[in-house]
DNA sequence: CCTGTAGTAAGACAATTGTCTAACTACTAC
DNA sequence: GTAGTAGTTAGACAATTGTCTTACTACAGG
């Protein structure tokens, strides 16, 4: 079973946020989080493969902006917003409010 | 004599600002503006060529970042802060204010 | 006109990125 | 066990990006 890694969101640069977010499919993802909530990565419809899939999820994982688990076959994935809205307040507000 | 062209600010996705400040350079030059406003580009200090800079300055521009107007030699440069706190509220103040 | 200053344009280059397919691991259900 | 489902890994590939050097335009001051 696979063991995700998490940054210390102290050490994530702001610019590191932004190159996770500078995707569509990224920004798809962490708005379908904070609207619905923890969700495995299939759970989230995205026009990409299953590979291209998991790599975005590691992307936003190592600008700190997503937490996952494991449970099962499934990778259950949230928001860290608590953190986030310390660490860069606005910032899911703007993801979420921008169109 | 150059004749910068500037986005309407409706036309720029989220992702496309957050590409454009996903570079510590680019940052740094927002923050520049904000702090000190409107400046040429010569008069924030990077570690970086001439044209480099001048590159930087241009993908501002299009993300819809920045304006500039030209004046004798120099190209003045300032944030377009009004239409992006309405098209993104909430950005500048997360870009000035995360460490 | 000559020199200097401010910036752009073109081209090259290495590094990074987003995407895919194919093969793999790990769990669930039968 | 065998299948099926969920996700990762490895490798490849084209596209984009950040950087540079060199050469250029345009203005200012003598």
């Amino acid at each position: 079973m696979k063991c995700y890694s998490h940054p210390v969101l102290r050490e994530v640069a702001l610019a590191d946020v932004m190159q996770a977010l500078s995707d569509p499919c990224r920004i798809a993802i962490v708005r379908a989080l904070a609207e619905r909530g923890e969700l495995a990565c299939n759970e989230i419809e995205l026009d990409v493969s299953k590979a291209t899939r998991s790599h975005h999820f590691d992307v936003l994982r190592a600008a700190g902006l997503i937490y996952t688990r494991t449970e099962g076959t499934k990778c259950m994935t949230s928001i860290r917003e608590t953190e986030l809205n310390k660490r860069f307040p606005g910032l899911l507000k703007l993801v979420l409010s921008a169109k």
